[in-house]
DNA sequence: AACCAGGAGAGAG
DNA sequence: CTCTCTCATGGT
């Protein structure tokens, strides 16, 4: 199966997601650093406390207690460096005129830019870039990659083609690019998990590590 | 009761 | 450039 199959295949299954839970933009870049490698359930808890002491934006973060915020974020774990990178992401970020200010670059320096900061790796600059600023980019996290090497899309489930990214970011729209990435972490939550549940899985009919498991 | 979760950075080889 | 280690809480 390829890349566009799955995706119509995911869409049927979830319909269209409008996806990362988050109520602004500045949340999206709070979520993408708290929930690296860490469960979203765990992130909502971190986000709700920070709202608890009134930490809504990067400004809120900046002008906050540091300590507070770190005991604000304990339940996302990993919360000392975590609480240092959301401060110096945000202090960046608010240096060059806030997320507003960030708009303005093109794709390659807004991404350079990202990459720069210390605590945004490519999955959570991809992030933002898509979820926080409207670019087109291709997110991919853990769950994508699992699920193109069983799906038989790709073959080491390590790695991301760069090709195969390309291909997928200039033949999607923002939209197209925004669900897909959405469904596949559904997915990844629901079925295509570490130990995958692969008899009740929507898309198993074309899934090629389904059909192994069939096999006698 | 191990194992895993919407990673990233630093260090080693 | 590719491993390996560390960071840490909470659910299954």
């Amino acid at each position: 199966m390829d890349f566009r199959r799955l995706s119509d295949l995911l869409n049927k299954h979830y319909g269209d997601l409008h996806w990362w839970p988050a109520e602004t933009p500045e949340e999206v870049v709070i979520g993408a650093i708290l929930t690296q490698n860490t469960s979203w359930s765990n992130v909502e808890k971190a986000i709700l406390n920070l709202k608890k002491i009134s930490v809504f934006s990067l400004s809120d973060i900046i002008s906050q207690d540091p300590e507070r915020i770190r005991m604000a974020i304990r339940p996302s774990g990993f919360y000392n460096q975590k609480t240092e990178r959301l401060i110096s992401v945000a202090r960046n970020i608010e240096d060059h005129g806030g997320l507003e200010g960030l708009k303005k670059m093109p794709d390659q320096d807004l991404s350079r830019f990202l990459l720069s900061l210390k605590g945004v790796g490519r999955e959570t600059g991809e992030s933002i870039m898509i979820y926080a600023l409207g670019r087109k980019k291709f997110v991919v996290d853990k769950y994508t990659l699992r699920i193109f090497s069983r799906t038989g899309i790709t073959d080491d489930g390590t790695s991301m083609p760069q090709k195969l990214k390309d291909d997928i970011e200039d033949s999607m729209s923002i939209s197209e690019l925004n669900n897909f990435h959405g469904a596949l972490v559904n997915l990844g939550k629901d079925f295509c998990r570490t130990k995958p549940t692969c008899n009740t899985c929507p898309i198993m009919a074309e899934c090629d590590y389904a059909k192994d498991l069939t096999l006698p």
